[in-house]
DNA sequence: CTGTTAGCGCGTTCAA
DNA sequence: TTGAACGCGCTAACAG
């Protein structure tokens, strides 16, 4: 491999003059930047990172925690995350932390250890001082979730717009007993999305009732949406339709209304959150689809901004859009 | 952050024996041991690894490649992979390369460019040559599945025994019409269950029927999986039981099944595979365990050895299980 | 058994 | 505009 004392000797340089051409820092002229860069293309020269870091100070690596990655949601902003990190030189670790706080703290404290130069959370469940306590001595971000009433960067949809959106597709097609399938989770995604789908009840002067919120699991699981929409299903006044706020929830919800002979959209409309499992199953899923990747690429590339000392704003929202699909129709029934 | 020269300041001995303690490396006076440790642990010293590295010409990175990570099959051997390298101080870097030889070329570049000491590979698919090529030159792993023909070092189950294995737990059920459900692609573990489907049928002395193969899509998708077993189910003579060579591939033929008014497995039998999503349906599947996080874990224990100049076994088999759960019962129609 | 010392490759003064 | 030299923290070779 060669080292930048290689190219030196190449362009008939010193390492000083290949090291601020290599890295755009102080002047050099035209003549010698030229022969520099010719000896780093013929040398195939790839600066070493054990140096540069041992020299910054810094590891090249940033911490990802992440309560699992087998969910497609949690996986798109990895990949987004791990694709951004891999552009500016960075190796992203990524850390399960399967919702146990005391993973992610013991995690965490590689940022004391100087093992990494900042972390990015995906969710901050469990301990809700964990991030804002790290945030407070380190580069944090918080990525599609945070803690509210903490100042933690953070990058994430507006979930009660969104949900509202969601509201408002439905209400469009003359529904007015809506369900509402959330998931047993302290998130505030979750509490937000419930906020806007009773905020959008009243401003269309629609009664709220109790019994049309039903909960999955903290996980979002398959099973609970099926069991929960059995349940709204089995109501004597069922709802004409069901928002549930993820697609794995949306798609049990969708057999739970087969299973009861209930076809969909027809008799019953239902819609996922996040489109990221929306077309597993038939009739495909209108969903709110959130720009994963793009949450994942502007979480590192914030984080990058604090790790570098810079200041970026505190709240970053990305826009969401409504997907419509073959799993929400005109409410046929004719029940308000 | 202690350095190692804080540390030899308050142990009151050199840099040198701090090392050799840290490191375990030569002869060093208990008593001298024991004053650098209790050093060690009151400035909680870590070795910065950026030094280590620099020193060493070692990255402290392994390359993973895999095709995703959302298939629980593949995280639990990524979670695997990733435990045993962070207790042996290296991170693991992923690279996603969704079944893309050219990505997957451009992330093996990084041995090339002493980016990284080693890879894991979780699949070659696409190009026969890619493991081999770089195996060759660099310390390289293929886990799970492997090339056939060539002497890359790989770590997996046994897949044809696995197939008879299954077999015998149908057959022993009394079933004979057993339908296979594999799925086009080019990977070793495909080949090999349908020979051990085809090997046990024949040991039982039971007539192979082409017709009573199909296939699902290359990555096990659930719909692939009801298609598939909706045609086997459609034919005159259908199976009474289904081997399915993933647990997504067996969902879908559970609910294919089902929509056909069959009970599972009263009417017919359902295995899957890799036991990851055996239990998210009820019927809850019967599936062949594979042992996921050992498989990662052996993979990079011996990749380190690979690293570190040893000479590990080429071939390295890890036990499986049939996990028998609900989806699997006698054969009850009788027909042979 | 322990200490001294020479780099590993790089970025950054400080001089010229 | 360029170069010489130092030191980041560590390991290993060599002395003692």
């Amino acid at each position: 491999m060669a080292t930048i004392g290689d190219v030196a000797e190449l362009a008939g340089v010193s390492i000083a003059t290949v090291s601020r051409v290599v890295n755009a820092r102080g002047r050099v002229l035209d003549a010698t930047r030229e022969r520099v860069l010719r000896a780093v293309a013929e040398l195939d020269y790839h600066p070493n990172r054990a140096a540069q870091h041992l020299r910054s100070g810094m590891t090249g690596i940033v911490l990802i925690l992440t309560p699992n990655m087998t969910n497609p949601y949690y996986a798109s902003i990895l990949t987004g995350i791990g694709d951004t990190a891999t552009a500016r030189g960075y190796s992203a670790f990524t850390c399960i932390t399967d919702e146990d706080a005391a993973r992610a703290r013991d995690a965490l404290e590689m940022l004391k250890h100087q093992r990494a130069d900042g972390a990015i959370m995906l969710c901050s469940n469990g301990d809700p001082s964990l991030a804002s306590d790290f945030a407070a001595s380190y580069p944090v971000i918080e990525c599609s979730e945070h803690e509210p009433d903490t100042d933690v960067t953070h990058v994430s949809i507006d979930n009660y717009q969104a949900a509202l959106d969601v509201m408002e597709h439905l209400a469009d097609l003359g529904h007015e007993r809506i369900g509402h399938i959330s998931a047993a989770n302290p998130y505030l995604s979750t509490a937000e999305r419930l906020r806007g789908y009773r905020d959008a009840l009243k401003a269309r002067g629609i009664r709220y009732r109790a019994q049309y919120v039903e909960q999955g699991s903290a996980d979002y699981s398959f099973a609970s949406g099926k069991a929960a929409a059995g349940r709204l299903l089995a109501l004597p006044e069922p709802p004409t339709a069901l928002f549930c706020i993820s697609d794995t929830l949306a798609m049990g919800a969708e057999v739970a209304a087969l299973e009861r002979g209930l076809r969909v959209p027809a008799d019953v409309s239902v819609t996922g959150f996040d489109d990221v499992q929306a077309t597993m199953l038939h009739p495909y899923l209108t969903s709110l689809s959130q720009p994963c990747h793009k949450l994942g690429s502007t979480s590192m590339e914030v984080l990058l901004e604090l790790i570098g000392g810079e200041h970026p704003e505190k709240e970053i929202v990305l826009s969401h859009r409504l997907v419509v699909r073959e799993s929400t129709a005109p409410n046929q029934k004719g029940t308000k």
